[in-house]
DNA sequence: ACCTGATTCAAACAAGTGTTTCAATCATAC
DNA sequence: GTATGATTGAAACACTTGTTTGAATCAGGT
């Protein structure tokens, strides 16, 4: 019932996140990966059935995690309502460096992967993960309407992508021991950029003739 | 003198920074790059040495392009003394999208072969941007320092992260026609981000105990 | 004990990789 | 024209890749 060596499968999982991580999909080898997690080369299309299914399991596991916990603490936030805005941020933001039980290693790990998810625009893996992204963002896009109910949707929702972008790119390169501060900065900054008003036509056609004077 | 046709060497590199950009290193062939611009498969080895080299020099290019416009449109906002904030942020991002003669396309693509070098933390290539990269971004920094006098140095140079991951995880993924809008809304956001004042201890602490409670 | 299906293992496979080689071709100066 | 160095061309090289195969081993049920 309870084994205490951890499963072959789970062996593999861990070792290749690992790897494709910290040297990318195409670097890290299979040899490689069975080799370190000290499995046999076959183990991984035996289980998995290939390379790229293995990826998407990695993915699937960290993922589906992520948004559980980003929802959990977004529903925390709505509790007030409207709800205050730097709560939503942080229910976005804070589960991206702690969200796995090994501590903050491991969430960053996540992040570089997910870097390089994003990096890969048009790969399976890449459109699997807007799919799944996809919900989880329309709705804090809808929280973060709710805290700013004078802001516009469409906008809100591209600026959340500033957001997206400035936390994991920030968090896949930062120190560890950093993260955490670097999160609350993020949250602050975000939240200023998004209560900030949008300047008027006027101001923008100043600023325009400006430039073109340089 | 003047040939007509673009050389071998140029032709590499123009074809090259494509599948570079749209498939990754790993994944573009010299097989691929060199049937597509027309050439002998060793001319990637005889023009650059190797496929690594060939990347490098693919970089160099673009890297320096970006950060000769950006500098002259530095210089152009620090002639008023102080600097307006947002001719600093606008000097730092309109030239990512379009800093090549040839129009938005091409920067775009190198966006995204930004967003790969930074995804391969690593990778000497890695390394080596971040190294062109740093004294301009420490001169961005000191520039936004002077806009804002109050503000703390180190927390300027982390921010500066966060636009730099916005900035290019955004570029790299927007539809073409959006860029410009979207660099101008970013601004904006990026501005008041660094407007907004730090919260004081009393006030972090409050938010703090604040989560402990969900 | 015996059967059955799941798992592990070593070995091989087919295909594709970056790089090297060396002869053929080109441009240029004498 | 001819010699000289730079460039191109087709072919081969050495090696690694993900995947498949089929036998060996293991676990659990009857």
């Amino acid at each position: 019932m309870f084994q205490l060596s951890v499963s072959t499968r789970d062996r593999i999982l861990d070792t290749a996140e690992r790897l494709f991580a910290e040297q990318g999909f195409h670097v890290a080898t299979l040899r490689q990966i069975t080799q370190e997690a000290a499995v046999n080369l076959a183990a991984v299309n035996y289980h998995f059935g290939s390379k790229q299914a293995l990826m998407r399991a990695i993915f699937k596991r960290r993922l589906d995690a992520l948004n559980t916990a980003r929802m959990e603490r977004l529903d925390a936030a709505l509790r007030i309502d409207p709800p205050e805005l730097e709560d939503v941020l942080d229910a976005f933001v804070q589960p991206a460096l702690a969200f796995t039980r090994g501590g903050d290693a491991e969430g960053q790990r996540f992040m570089q992967l997910l870097l390089r998810a994003f990096a890969d625009r048009d790969t399976d893996l890449h459109q699997a993960m807007r799919l799944e992204y996809a919900h989880v963002m329309r709705r804090f896009a809808d929280a973060i309407g709710h805290a700013l109910p004078d802001a516009d949707p469409e906008r809100l929702r591209q600026q959340l992508d500033f957001i997206v972008g400035a936390l994991t790119l920030t968090m896949a390169e930062s120190a560890l021991k950093d993260t955490r501060i670097i999160a609350g900065e993020l949250v602050r900054f975000a939240a200023a950029g998004l209560r900030a008003p949008i300047p008027t036509d006027a101001e923008q056609e100043a600023r325009f003739s400006l430039e073109a004077r340089s």
